[in-house]
DNA sequence: CAGAATCACTTGCTCTTCGCAACTGATTAA
DNA sequence: TTAATCAGTTGCGAAGAGCAAGTGATTCTG
């Protein structure tokens, strides 16, 4: 917990993701199927393997990243969303419609952001079923 | 900006909002017309004067928060939310319906949540318009 | 009209956290 | 048997956060 939380649903949500790096590792669990360390950290953003192993111990302390051992390799731990972290989705499609309205550089297609707009909840419905690498589509644009 | 942006949404989101502090300032100006520099530092969550004066700084810069001269007492600065602050409302109240479901110590009015979860859009919609006072009222339970 | 209070900050100091690079121990591939 | 790969850990310099005191402008008080 990066700060104590109170009653406020705000301060509580920033206690488990209020910071650079967290939710950038729920986007990739999310949307892009990351599940290795090693893949973490080629994500391109640039987080060092230290702050990598703390963001993922927190994230699995608060119940929001599972930890398991690979069934085959036992070098590698698979991480994955939990329920709650699943539960995560509406977030970042809140900040994904803000981002594709308020930044020209952001590619989160127009039909989506619309769709988003439309119906916040029947989208969320709907993309709560995808696996990552078909809700990452359903959101970026079609020829990019 | 917190770091560079990309493509990414969420990346972008962050680099505007992905910090401690950030959110909890919008929270106070959209939820309980905090207008001051004083009023944030006495809001009970112990943000220093020269975290608090980066971070409005930073958002003004960011175009997410107006600052103007008090009209009668030219010492006060008048911070307010621009339309990109606003719009920064899905965003909070996806938080506040996560923060909700999985934490007990939330204070979220649950006919609250359960609108939210029924119609996202329409609440927003409707809560767009509310003053932060009418806003607060209809996110935290009547008895409290 | 003088002195005190209040406003939004700034500055200086300390301590924690971050980013980088090298390293480790376990496991698997050649 | 040796080398490569895995998920981390450790150490160090730099950056950021937290705390307390100070600043200049403005406004209130006597």
């Amino acid at each position: 917990m990066i700060y104590e939380p109170a009653k406020c649903p705000i301060r509580f949500g920033l206690g488990s993701f209020g910071d650079r790096w967290t939710l950038l590792i729920v986007r990739d669990l999310m949307f892009r199927g990351t599940t290795r360390f090693q893949e973490f950290l080629n994500a391109g953003e640039g987080i060092s393997t230290n702050v990598l192993s703390d963001r993922l111990a927190r994230l699995e302390e608060d119940g929001i990243v599972s930890r398991s051992p690979h069934s085959a390799d036992r070098r590698q731990v698979v991480y994955g969303l939990t329920p709650k972290g699943h539960d995560l989705l509406p977030v970042m499609l809140a900040i994904s419609s803000w981002s594709q309205q308020w930044d020209p550089q952001t590619s989160v297609c127009d039909r989506f952001a619309a769709d988003l707009r439309a119906d916040f909840s029947a989208v969320c419905d709907e993309a709560r079923h995808l696996a990552p690498r078909a809700l990452r589509a359903r959101v970026t644009p079609e020829k990019a």
